[in-house]
DNA sequence: CATTCGCGGGG
DNA sequence: GTGTACGCGAATG
């Protein structure tokens, strides 16, 4: 028989791999294919025969031979021993094996998960057309009908369920929490006080709408354990998955905490699903960022399933894309060793140290300013300078290209790195254009997938200088930088050539400034500094103003990271200000963009003055809703991350207390999570009264007044401190209006305070 | 005052 | 299957 379909999931099972295919006719197919794992062995003859004894007499083999691969490191061809492995049940037990020959053997392809394998040497794509000849359920052939590299796609109608936790999702099941259920129009609130309720109403839903994929919000942290555990004990079987042998779950309950991007994050336990997909949007970095549709570009581009795509980090989908490649290239795998993380050494340090460079604005308000960007810095430089792991101090080439270091480029081949990035840099910047001409849903579309796209390259970066990365190398990390430094300074010096003051710079952004400058003489600009660089420089905008905000901790200088101002189209761009940051509550948040809005009718810094008194109104406004118990206890919430265990805080501030309190009731609170609170009396001597965490929060407690006072004083600081009025003059200034019976006109008390 | 702790950026 | 760090600012004791 043959079909013709989208190949909708692929996952190992048993000793086969499963493949579901989503057919024109809209009915879905499981087939069978018995594919094998094959892995490669290099070494002398007389060690690799005693391997192949090995292998046989322990059953793990189904067949061997000779060929020749590419060495990764040297790009030599070399001999090595294909081994065609018996079956998946077996494999983790071979590896532990295996370990015992490496001081005389290689090994390649070993440790590679194998439903990417299968896709790589298929060359087949999630989600891509597929045609299948087939019998019995089993795979007689099979092949691509696409390319992963299409832009325009269209996907099999998939129908969604979406279930998620009305009320607090910290909670057990039923205490203050329902299950909500929806599909094509369809809403089901379950309430899970009556147990039994839960997997019989969720089987019904199921089989009724038989979905493709399940959204969740807090799937994998909550519902799907917590129902797992509900039919365990109430003795009904829960069928979640459209498989219906037995199906292999791994339930890896504790989760992951761990260490990413200088902070701790926190993945709960997944819980995959065998022909269908569950995604819980809310423990799904990629999804929050990019959606379904970014997900499902990566997955198409990189051969991860999309279920596993969701879960995984940018890092595991660049690594893929680069497997495939040299998969498909012919290229041995190095086996990738899972070294524990080691203390940094002080060599160490000192090369991460000099990572980009960054100046220091002069601070307070300022006119006359364009912000440029190179583009997409680090990636470009990476395929323009052909720098990659085996590339950087090849043996072959003595050049000396990287500046400051010195180190050799190759410059008879082209590195596996750039080789990936090229064709994902020109596909993010094609969505990216494509989503600026086209509006509407399709418009979105794009966008998203152009967002996926450009935190792949993003991180592409950070995952070369990456220790344990099986691609990554230090010195190719550190090449990366020395030429992002000496870009930075080229068009520093191309900009003063042409009149240009440079007022600020941060690795790949500059703020230049001219008197009158005009948008005409940035892009000549930019055009030149493009053309020298080798890497695109765009106009990021002009402002119409723009501040520099001082240090908090020494008020004389300024800060790098801290400004914001005006473009001309009306855009306020900010960083570093209260309501960028994740850590504020939603009221002082909204009560600074008020205010920003107002700023933003401020047409030069002359007009920035006048607009004063009515930044002022805005934060009168919001204390007094805060005095009048006028905001409701959501807009108050702050929400920290959990660095460490809640009992192993030295200092109990107050995201430990409110950890704290969630743990004497039960609730587990893992590094990398979020914690809740509302801050009742900060300054409280009873440490249990200073927080309150989220969902033990009654209507008796109260909130600190004076401390979200605080903020709000802060945050309207941040704005107006480059006129001079500092938290001081403004907390005298809503004491005094407060004061006031009736207040008069604004501007005789914001003559007062003057 | 020293120390501890959390956040940012990209779009 | 794990993307780097460092500087800033706030809070604690």
């Amino acid at each position: 028989m043959e079909t013709e379909g989208w190949l909708f999931d692929v996952y190992p099972w048993q000793s086969t791999m499963v493949l579901w295919i989503y057919g024109d006719d809209g009915g879905m197919l499981r087939l069978e294919d018995p594919y094998r794992h094959h892995i490669y062995a290099r070494g002398r003859r007389e060690d690799l025969e005693g391997l192949l004894g090995f292998l046989r007499k322990r059953g793990f083999l189904l067949g061997s031979r000779w060929t020749r691969k590419q060495d990764f490191w040297s790009g030599q061809e070399v001999d090595v021993l294909d081994l065609e492995m018996r079956d998946y049940g077996h494999l983790p037990g071979l590896f532990r094996l295996l370990a015992g020959f490496e001081d005389r053997i290689t090994f390649y392809n070993s440790d590679i998960p194998l439903a990417q394998s299968y896709l790589y040497e298929k060359g087949l794509v999630p989600t891509g057309r597929c045609w299948v000849e087939h019998e019995d359920g089993r795979v007689l052939r099979i092949e691509a009908r696409c390319s992963p590299w299409e832009i325009e796609y269209i996907l099999p109608p998939l129908r969604t369920m979406e279930i998620r936790i009305e009320g607090n999702p910290l909670l057990p099941f039923g205490r203050g929490n329902t299950l909500v259920v929806e599909c094509e129009g369809y809403r089901l609130e379950i309430d899970p006080q009556l147990p039994s309720e839960v997997p019989l109403q969720i089987n019904t839903l199921l089989e009724r709408f038989d979905p493709d994929v399940i959204l969740t919000e807090h799937g994998d942290s909550h519902i799907v354990p917590s129902s797992v555990r509900i039919s365990r004990r109430e003795k009904i079987p829960l069928i979640l998955d459209r498989e219906t042998g037995p199906v292999h779950r791994i339930p890896d309950l504790r989760g992951r905490s761990y260490f990413s991007y200088g902070r701790i994050l926190y993945h709960s336990p997944a819980y995959p699903l065998f022909g269908r997909w569950h995604i819980d949007r809310t423990n799904s970095f990629l999804f929050g960022e990019s959606g379904l549709e970014g997900i499902i570009d990566l997955a198409r581009l990189s051969k991860v399933p999309v279920q596993r795509a969701a879960r995984t980090s940018p890092g595991t989908i660049i690594t893929s894309m680069q497997l495939d490649r040299a998969f498909s290239e012919g290229i041995l795998i190095p086996w990738r060793k899972g070294e524990p993380e080691k203390f940094k050494t002080a060599w160490d340090l000192l090369v991460v140290d000099k990572g980009g460079l960054v100046f220091q604005p002069p601070q307070g308000i300022h006119e006359d300013i364009a912000e440029i960007d190179f583009a997409s810095m680090y990636p470009t430089i990476m395929a323009v300078h052909n720098i990659s792991p085996e590339t950087v101090l090849c043996a072959c080439c003595s050049n000396s290209r990287v500046p400051e270091a010195g180190y050799n480029i190759c410059e008879r081949r082209e590195g596996l790195v750039p080789r990936t990035l090229k064709p994902i840099l020109r596909r993010r910047l094609m969505l990216k254009e494509m989503s600026k001409r086209v509006g509407g849903e399709r418009g979105e579309d794009y966008r998203r997938r152009h967002i996926a796209l450009k935190w792949i390259l993003v991180t592409s970066f950070g995952y070369l200088g990456y220790r344990n990365a099986r691609f990554g190398r230090i010195e190719a990390h550190e090449a990366v930088t020395a030429f992002g430094r000496e870009k930075l300074l080229q068009a520093k010096e191309i900009g003063e050539k042409r009149g240009f003051r440079l007022i600020h710079a941060i690795t790949d952004s500059l703020w230049i400034s001219k008197d009158g400058l005009t948008e005409g003489e940035v892009l000549a600009l930019c055009e030149e500094i493009t053309r020298e660089a080798g890497v695109r420089m765009n106009l990021e905008g002009i402002y119409r103003w723009m501040v520099f905000l001082p240090s908090r901790v020494k008020p004389e200088l300024s800060v790098a990271n801290r400004y914001f101002g005006l473009f001309e189209d009306g855009e306020i761009k900010a960083r570093g200000l209260a309501f960028r940051r994740s850590d504020m509550p939603p009221m002082v948040k909204e009560a600074q963009l008020r205010m920003l809005e107002v700023l933003s009718r401020a047409k030069d810094v002359d007009g920035y003055r006048p607009k004063i008194p009515e930044v002022f109104e805005v934060l009168l406004d919001s204390v007094l809703k805060l005095k009048n118990g006028e905001v409701e206890p959501p807009e108050l919430v702050i929400s920290k991350t959990l660095s460490q265990d809640p009992s192993d805080y030295k200092v109990d501030n107050l995201t430990a207390l409110a950890a704290q309190q969630l743990e004497d009731v039960g609730v587990r609170i893992h590094p990398g999570e979020r914690v809740p609170y509302v801050i009742r009396d900060a300054r409280s001597r009873v440490k249990e009264d200073r927080v309150r965490a989220v969902p033990l929060m009654g209507p008796e407690d109260g909130y600190d007044e004076e401390k979200y006072t605080e903020l709000l004083l802060k945050a309207a600081e941040e704005l107006l401190i480059p006129f001079g009025y500092d938290i001081n003059v403004l907390s005298r200034w809503v004491d005094f209006s407060l004061k006031r019976e009736k207040a008069e006109s604004l501007d005789s008390v914001y003559k007062n305070i003057l």
